[in-house]
DNA sequence: GTCCGTTGGTCTGATAGCGTACCGACGTTG
DNA sequence: CAACGTCGGTACGCTATCAGACCAACGGAC
């Protein structure tokens, strides 16, 4: 396992941590698959493992005593979990799982915690919690002023861009959960979104079809959270 | 300056400082008042400041490229500003600025940084970071799942834990703004909570009348976030 | 090939909240 | 006390979205 060299990795946040730092926790670094539905973090317990994807896309999503429930934010192989570890937080009242599936690397937490003892690392890894948090800042915004398409173009941009090529595999009734709105919204959304040759909608499959229209259509929606991310940490692509 | 005494201080975190953090910045805090509107760091330029309220409120919001607008989180005498220095990030994209007008102290943010090398200090002011996002992750699930009436309820809630009376000086256009809805609906609001003598409602103030079945009544809305802020911080009234 | 669970499409009626406008009440200023 | 700006109350029509139900299409399992 000592035999994972920096410059074939993918997560940016291994990418840009320190040298010392990584090469202090590459032994420890273990290669793992990561399937849809894979529970990275659950609510107030304090996760065994850090993840670093190197594909896919997590969801960060809060629940209400009574069962509601809205995603606050996602990531891919820009990020990581659990930052409530990085800001010496321990756990997060948050369920963390994988909803399109990839793979990535695990770290024990108390290897984790070792690494945050450097300055270096640990600001790497502050400054991204700080982005995750502003993602989560517009998501809330969204939620509160944008409609369902637009809403729904602002989050299949952000899937866009942490996968690789133009296929987005997602079913109407996750979607309907991470937009915390109806299943039939979802549909009727993703038609309008296919009338406007946008994107491609299949069983199970979402698939980009014009990029740059997309973002415009989303415009008030997209654009600020990555902004923020590329400043504080580098190119989100 | 240097004669301001740790236990006169009214707010948490430098309450909670490390006694030596708290000596090294005590002789460079400087007694404030924060009248409402104040402006306590904008959008995406360097604040110059930090300011740890001792009374008031303070609005943390984010706005879009076309000027729509949210409310991410309040705080008082429980938080401070700029998080985004406690997490290596130099600025935020938001404007805060006080809700409700009161008093505080202000420190050089130089002064802060250097506080920031004590790893005991740093720790504090990353869980309060934590703390602020939850709180800014409850608002935004609070925005997708309940209604007007109840995120009302909460938000005033929020407001009477951060005060010393039971008095709010808020208008209605202000509160409009907050919740993201019409100020008419902010009305109406209002009215159904006076009709079940939850509060009193005057020109330009609102009252708390009976807290705790305003609690029954956010019921879904309202605790999550200040759990997690005691389990972090501590008490947060 | 048949079956059944999953996924997606569509309908009907209900409603919460919006946009806009208008007006009255208050209260501060001069 | 006169005047004007701020603040709050109300009304009307509109629409986005919801709630719930139902059925069709697909596709893996046997």
């Amino acid at each position: 396992m000592g035999d994972i060299q920096k410059d074939t990795v993918r997560n940016s946040l291994l990418r840009l941590m320190p040298r010392e730092s990584f090469e202090a926790i590459a032994p420890h670094l273990e290669h793992v698959d990561l399937p849809r539905g894979t529970e990275l973090s659950a609510p107030n317990e304090t996760p065994l493992h850090a993840y670093f994807p190197e594909s896919g896309i997590a969801s960060i999503v809060a629940r209400s005593p009574q069962g509601q429930h809205a995603e606050i934010g996602i990531f891919g192989r820009d990020g990581m979990t659990p930052t409530a570890m990085v800001l010496d937080a321990e756990s997060d009242p948050y369920s963390i799982f994988m909803q399109v599936e990839g793979r990535g690397y695990r770290l024990a937490s108390d290897q984790l915690k070792l690494a945050l003892k450097d300055r270096a690392c640990l600001n790497l890894l502050t400054r991204y919690s700080q982005a995750l948090s502003v993602q989560g800042a517009y998501t809330s915004l969204s939620n509160a002023v944008h409609h369902i398409d637009e809403r729904l173009a602002r989050w299949i941009l952000m899937c866009h861009d942490r996968t690789d090529g133009d296929e987005i595999s997602l079913t109407h009734e996750f979607l309907s959960i991470m937009l915390a709105v109806r299943r039939p919204s979802v549909t009727t959304a993703l038609h309008l979104l296919e009338g406007r040759k946008l994107i491609y909608s299949e069983r199970g499959m979402i698939i980009v079809r014009d990029r740059s229209a997309l973002e415009d259509f989303a415009k008030d929606a997209y654009g600020e959270c990555e902004r923020e991310y590329e400043r504080l940490i580098g190119p989100l692509r």
